[in-house]
DNA sequence: AATTTTTTTGACCGATTGGACAAACGTTAG
DNA sequence: CTAACGTTTGTCCAATCGGTCAAAAAAATT
């Protein structure tokens, strides 16, 4: 009968139903919003009666604040991966291979990042403005050591990662508009594969002809 | 006391109020989404109470969709505007351009439109399929001229559609992140005109040193 | 098997939501 | 001036919201 939130130990059951719900809210989060979303929906995604999994977590902001942490840990790791012990264009291309597969392998994490972003970031600006911005810091200093050695052409550190970002999260966040310009016949899985090689092909030697 | 909703004439203060309404709807749709918005937020920025609104339109859905319609209408003009009169690269140039002073000079246009989009356009499916498609493969086909006659590099035409969409909306969609990243010295009004010239390098020549 | 602890649920609550409505208020044309 | 029409608002309503609670059911412990 006691607090079952914070629990020093979980059971079994406790780690199981957890998961689930986490699983169902994502699910729910990343289509509706924050605000667009009850507690009702995600309890029927999860198969489950609303009391039951308000047993689970303390409310709708706790179950929201979970997935989020949990989502920031492991969507910057791409970031983080990016350093200089091999060429800045492999680094590069390396880069964006991964931002792309997690837009097709995490499209709901990419959008219940992508609704609290334009929603104003509400409960996560302290984390954009402190860790978010020391890490890509660290990375723009990476590419411009690049630039003074003429190992990439000159270009704006930060507007390089923007667009990145920007490229790749696309193909997660505005996947309807994708597949609705592509129509049936392009719009299969092969559209990540069409998306890198065009990604690449970009950003190395953009659009101007060889000849 | 009549039907206000779809009056023949509109007088003076209906063409004015409606007016009124729309652009305290788009401000508060566009950073809440559709189910996070409520028509008395609305009512409140637009200063008249609850009742008064629903004077002027039939409901929340009403005024969502007036929005919606209306945005779409200007939101493609700069991609009708892309033709083969000038030179492709010039062509593209000044496509990035104006999508990139839309998201500077309509952000919460941009945003309603990706709330509508993550959402998975429920309201809107229809119109990507059809209208937006349409013109997409026509643009497709002037592209693809261009490759043909060897005035722009062999690439995707329906991806680099994409990735110019992509780049120039997140300045508007992802602006809190923007900002966020780039902190108070570079996260003024410059950030544009920096992006601007980012995209045009990027575009062009791509990465790769030209020694 | 008996008991303790964990898990699940039905019923309920106050607050907020989108919207209806009639009455009051303004405006304006005759 | 006044009747007709356009505009505004206070009040109300049913539905839905996030969340509580006590009690039943199931599991785990002894």
């Amino acid at each position: 009968m006691n607090a079952p939130v914070k629990p020093l130990r979980r059971t079994r059951i406790q780690t199981e139903k957890r998961d689930l719900i986490l699983n169902a809210a994502l699910e729910i989060f990343s289509t509706h919003g924050f605000r667009g979303s009850t507690i009702d929906q995600i309890a029927e995604a999860a198969g489950m009666s609303k009391p039951n999994l308000l047993y689970y977590f303390r409310g709708k902001e706790d179950i929201h604040e979970t997935l989020i942490e949990k989502l920031l840990t492991t969507w910057l790791e791409p970031l983080r991966e990016l350093d200089d012990v091999r060429d800045p264009l492999v680094e590069i291309r390396s880069y964006i291979r991964r931002k792309l597969e997690m837009a097709r392998d995490f499209p709901r994490e990419s959008r219940l990042f992508a609704n609290e972003i334009l929603q104003g970031a509400p409960r996560i600006l302290p984390l954009l403005e402190g860790e978010l911005k020391l890490l890509v810091d660290e990375k723009v200093q990476i590419i411009r050591s690049w630039i003074k050695a003429e190992r990439i052409a000159p270009t704006d550190p930060y507007h390089l990662i923007f667009s990145i970002w920007a490229t790749t999260q696309h193909y997660a966040d505005f996947d309807v508009q994708v597949r609705a310009v592509l129509g049936t016949d392009r719009g299969g899985e092969g559209r990540f594969e069409d998306a890198a090689r065009f990604l690449e092909n970009l950003y190395l030697d953009g659009l101007r002809p060889k000849t």
